[in-house]
DNA sequence: ATGGCAGGCTATGCCTGA
């Protein structure tokens, strides 16, 4: 069995307790990390090798940045770029760990709908595609989780009408979504009967939180070969009711391996 | 229509996030 996991901690730095705790009490196999917002000089390695882990990285200053932690063997054949994208953002970690590939993403969020970051975000999820596409011909067990920064449908988001013309939810994203997931990847969490309304990141304003006024991007997807082993996928709500919290809730899928 | 909250920075307000 195999527990694998994704996290936008926003600020490793300040959610490093939170994560140590969560670790401890979660004992995923394998976690993946968005937004640690730190250069690779400043990540806690010490600490989380403390706490039984090994870690990549892939940091920048101040914004994005990206980590995969694993128990045991650190992850080899190691990616951290699009092919044929020349970006300095820090939004991509790829690893095997004993013939698993894991595709760790933090997706641009787009500001929004008509901006320059809009469609760096669409042109981004193109290389996505492409990568992808040639990721499945040599990994038949393929995860690819992370920030996603897109509500797939109208039930992952809180008030659709709201929502309506925003970042997240604009049909252009969504459908890069649904080419990506047509690729032959499957979102784990609808795999399984889940509670209607659940989300994975609420804002911070407004006690969005206590009236549950969220949205569900952040997901664990995984290749239909993969997907057939799934047992369970959730969203851990524990670390959002801590104080001083992510924004972002874990997701978590465990697969029988 | 607007701002609201949080994190990082060389800052004492601004940018970004979603």
């Amino acid at each position: 069995m195999i527990k694998i996991a994704s996290w936008n901690v926003n600020s490793l730095r300040v959610r490093l307790p939170h994560l140590l705790d969560w670790l401890t009490n979660t004992a995923p196999d394998i976690v993946a990390l968005q937004e640690i917002k730190m250069t690779d000089a400043k990540f806690p390695l010490a600490e989380i090798q403390a706490a039984g882990y090994q870690a990549l990285f892939s940091g920048q200053k101040t914004y994005n940045g990206v980590a995969l932690l694993s128990r045991g063997r650190v992850g080899s054949d190691v990616v951290t770029d699009w092919p044929m994208l020349e970006d300095p953002q820090r939004r991509v970690l790829g690893a095997t760990y004993d013939g698993l590939r894991v595709l760790n993403l933090y997706v641009p969020n787009g500001s929004s709908i008509g901006s320059d970051k809009y469609q760096y975000k669409l042109n981004w999820l193109t290389h996505l595609q492409d990568y992808v596409r040639e990721s499945l011909k040599h990994y038949s067990h393929l995860i690819v989780l992370g920030d996603f920064n897109i509500a797939p449908e109208d039930r992952d988001v809180y008030d659709p009408a709201a929502w309506d013309g925003k970042i997240l939810v604009s049909p252009p994203e969504r459908a890069a979504l649904q080419q990506l997931l047509s690729l032959g990847l499957s979102d784990t969490f609808r795999q399984f009967e889940q509670a209607p309304e659940s989300f994975s990141w609420w804002d911070y304003r407004g006690s969005s939180f206590r009236r549950n006024h969220g949205v569900r991007i952040d997901f664990i997807l995984a290749s239909t070969a993969l997907s057939r082993y799934c047992a369970d996928s959730t969203i851990d709500l524990a670390p959002r009711r801590l104080e001083r919290p992510s924004d972002h809730a874990p997701v978590v899928a465990t697969f029988h391996l």
